[in-house]
DNA sequence: GACATATAACTGCTCAGGCAATTATTGTCT
DNA sequence: AGACAATAATTGCCTGAGCAGTTATATGTC
């Protein structure tokens, strides 16, 4: 017996992950958004700023692979957060190709002054989760982001 | 003790829900609609289609609201899928405010020959996760979609 | 019945992001 | 060394989607 998760019977749009997934994007961006108003930032941005904050990514073609996200997007991204100061690009002397991203103290002031909101967010937000079924979702999620970038399905395409 | 799921030391980009979704959306959406290559269907545009078919939806503004999706940009969607015969418009004889959407056979027949592709792609992302696993996720992320939908957030601000 | 309010569909504007180049540089193979 | 493939950053082009209206219709209130 195979073990077949979806089934012709069982496909439908309210259990099937690409529409909840795409629903949860939906929802949450705008939302966190909106905590963000003041501080005019977008959350892709936010996200660059945290990951060069944390060591995640020191340049574009980094910060492009690790969201998995357009290399185009993130230069012109870069752009927009180099002329409002919260990054600098500074190119490498090792490899000429490349340009290293540093966050500066504005960019990291900036990420202090916002993490509070995204976290009381999040908190509210997942009233009613145990800290067991919070855990289990971000594992599930990973183990399933994982998988996806393990898949060959458009790489190949390519 | 309050149970906060997050706090200034542990909220790290690997442990964000919105990273997390964001970048799961990030990998789904391409694959998807790479399954869709030579039936020239768009992601959003599938949803539609199958919302309407399992009579989740009977009108655009129905349509946007399960979706969270913009109402204008459904307005085109179905102007585009109209144009491709896969939907029919019928003005309602109620409420004349109201367009009821209908699937067409060539829609129908559409959404029939696509199923097996995704039921295989999910399948196939799926290896790994046991049955238990599986419901799990569903079950966590249509909780986390209805917290989400609760929230007046955003609503607040208009 | 008149008026305010709400809702459905739609339109124009703008912008972010995907895709396909282009350029500069590095690494590899012979 | 010379040829060729691979990679980093960038740019132009085009489409999809969010937002703020607009119009037509419906509902609720006095």
């Amino acid at each position: 017996m195979k073990k077949t998760h979806y089934t012709q019977k069982n496909f439908e749009c309210r259990r099937s992950l690409g529409y909840l997934i795409r629903r949860l994007h939906n929802l949450v961006i705008p939302n966190a958004e909106s905590l963000f108003a003041d501080a005019d930032i977008t959350f892709s941005q936010w996200v660059v700023l945290v990951s060069l904050r944390d060591g995640l990514a020191s340049t574009a073609a980094e910060v492009a692979r690790h969201m998995d996200h357009d290399a185009g997007a993130i230069t012109r991204l870069i752009d927009q957060m180099e002329k409002r100061g919260l990054v600098a690009r500074r190119r490498s002397t090792k490899d000429r190709r490349v340009i290293h991203l540093e966050i500066t103290p504005a960019g990291k002031a900036l990420a202090t002054s916002l993490t509070p909101r995204l976290i009381e967010f999040w908190n509210t937000t997942l009233t009613g989760f145990t800290q067991a079924e919070f855990e289990t979702l971000l594992s599930l999620l990973t183990r399933l982001i994982g998988r996806l970038e393990e898949q060959p399905t458009l790489k190949a395409a390519s």
